[in-house]
DNA sequence: GCAACACCTGCATACTCATGTAGGAGAGTT
DNA sequence: AACTCTCCTACATGAGTATGCAGGTGTTGC
């Protein structure tokens, strides 16, 4: 089923040369893989047709010059359709959602075995997502509500609240509101004020971003 | 180093005496597991203290009564700390992200292998989120700007309507995103009419929620 | 040169929102 | 019974926003 698909070309983006070696050699291994480009930069890369021709890229995300996010971005831009897979030695937030957030499919520790790795490149042949648990959870955390620290002085809000404070971050106005919970526009005025005072702000748009930074609320789909 | 920690305490709610009875006989037989208890709905579960003296629980999401989603809710916001495996027939998005944002660590499909069970739940325990690269896809999925359909209409936002849309997003007033980028308040309010027409929207909540779910903007961390 | 486009300014008006103040009804606690 | 908390109603005022109209500049490309 996994070999129906003849050969998967790979293309390496890779400025420390004994990684970029180690990576050739495991995946010359693998006969069903082709690799059709090994580059030190973005810039070396983007200046052939190798990347086009790849159904994966394996890149460094510290790179000289343009940057792996950077080169994430470039390339999914113009071919959505390749895969890009970030391989770091990092595993801190930050890069990794700017990896996700540029278009990399998926996120490697340089750390990983070779096995990892081939298995890494046919999940993402195959529609999925490459990543280890550990930054998977990173991931999974940012759509869960924060855990309220004890120390936190911040005011939880209540069920009417949060009712309200969702229908406002959809953006409807106080007069659709109050028909959707069968209140009146003062009712709803009155939740609002109440919301503001908790999450300390002083307008609607405010209590929107600050409601999704607290993950009070939940960012549409 | 995986085998420091001695014995991991398991729980199970899932209404299929079969499956049950399956991932009980496979969970028995790894040795650093304990079985604290096994049920077929949360009413049993949550009437015991099986649940609390749990690290790990695989808990199906279709259950009867209350649901798998209501109670990764429950259990999640009772103790934070232990971990629950969803665990389901389908792969589809809605399921997915509900269990997510209830507070699962991880979702697996019913028919993981006992291989794959079994490191799932080391994973949990190890501070990860164990899913499958198609799972994992359609979460990083979410946070990645939509790809635009060629047939869609929709119009694009110029590079400085975003740059407004975004300070928009973050609550501040014409005044503000004026001083910021420099310009009048007239300007700001030229580019949020624009904005607003190519958006389809009249208020600057709408425009948010839109741009949010466009993924023109991203979400605060 | 002229059209198309992104960008910016200015002014006017009606509407929505933020905020203060003041009160009442019901549930649950001590 | 007094207290606290959530939920709700009401009215008033100033600030902020939405939208219409009318223009001006600079760049790109035919």
């Amino acid at each position: 089923m996994t070999t129906a698909k003849p050969i998967i070309y790979l293309s390496i983006i890779e400025d420390n040369q004994f990684i970029r070696s180690g990576w050739e050699a495991i995946l010359r291994n693998v006969p069903e893989f082709s690799i059709v480009g090994s580059f030190e930069s973005c810039e070396d890369a983007f200046s052939t047709t190798a990347i086009e021709e790849s159904d994966v890229i394996l890149m460094d995300i510290k790179l000289p010059g343009i940057s792996g996010i950077e080169g994430v971005r470039h390339v999914h831009k113009l071919h959505p359709k390749i895969a890009v897979i970030m391989c770091s030695v990092y595993d801190d937030d930050t890069h990794v959602f700017d990896a996700i957030c540029a278009g990399a499919v998926g996120y490697l520790l340089k750390k990983a075995s070779s096995e990892e790795i081939i298995k890494a490149i046919h999940d993402a042949v195959n529609g999925g997502s490459p990543m280890t648990p550990t930054i998977a959870r990173k991931v999974i955390a940012s759509f869960q509500p924060k855990e309220r620290k004890s120390n936190q002085i911040q005011e939880e809000l209540t069920e009417r609240e949060q009712e309200v404070l969702t229908k406002m971050a959809q953006g409807k106005s106080y007069a659709t509101i109050a028909n959707e919970l069968s209140i009146s526009i003062d009712g709803v005025r009155f939740h609002i004020r109440n919301i503001y005072l908790k999450l300390q702000v002083h307008s609607r748009a405010e209590a929107i971003a600050e409601g999704l930074k607290q993950r009070i609320i939940s960012p549409p789909r």
